[in-house]
DNA sequence: TATATTTGCAACCGATTGGTTTCATTAAAC
DNA sequence: GTTTAATGAAACCAATCGGTTGCAAATATA
């Protein structure tokens, strides 16, 4: 099954695992208690964020703590990067214009 | 039908569609050349980022021209911005430590 | 007016999704 | 050694996804 980040956090249950991880690593139980899901559904969401590279795990006895992997984020913002160029931009037109218009009531 | 930003460019289909009328408005045909689909899934693919307002539509005879609403991916990045904070804490936090060992160095 | 072009929508289809329940495995606790 | 706790994996299910084909509506063109 081919995976990516960006399917990965099309997932608004997986979108706020990651936010639930991203500061401090967690169990898959003590992250389920975060939801309404049984623990299974939590394990199959912590093992496609797994898949696609975006958490890693730690095994410490029979638990397992989960964190995030946080360069992978990055992708999702080298990706928005293009975007970013033309909305900066925008700004400084619109910007520029209201310089102008400022100019000419002076 | 509830969407969000986040699944609509979860498709790479949509993603890439997403890029090709970023900067010049397309009708759906003309879009649709640039892929190995038919006129009618691109059509639906746009109906899906007209549902979530990630695009806008300009009726001109019977030709429609969709463009990017390009305000409205500032909401993925709006969403990235809390762990850019955490990326960009741990370069300082690497660059602190390689500053520390240059200073020992001497 | 008749015809061609551009488009959206409905119906259908196989694959995938996110969830469940059940079970096996491993490690800690008794 | 037996029991309890933590976890992943498998089997199953309804819903959704991304694609197709066929058709209807609207506009341009002959």
């Amino acid at each position: 099954m081919r995976r990516d980040v960006f399917q990965a956090v099309a997932d608004p249950t997986r979108r706020a695992i990651i936010v639930l991880i991203a500061l401090q690593a967690m169990t898959p139980n003590v992250i389920a208690e975060h939801f309404d899901t049984t623990r299974q559904a939590v394990s199959k969401h912590l093992r496609i964020l797994t898949e696609c590279e975006l958490v890693k795990q730690e095994h410490q006895g029979r638990e397992i703590y989960y964190s995030l992997e946080i360069d992978k984020m990055k992708e999702i913002d080298k990706w928005l990067e293009q975007f970013r160029k033309i909305w900066e931009n925008r700004f400084k037109q619109l910007d520029n214009l209201l310089l102008t218009i400022k100019k000419q009531k002076k």
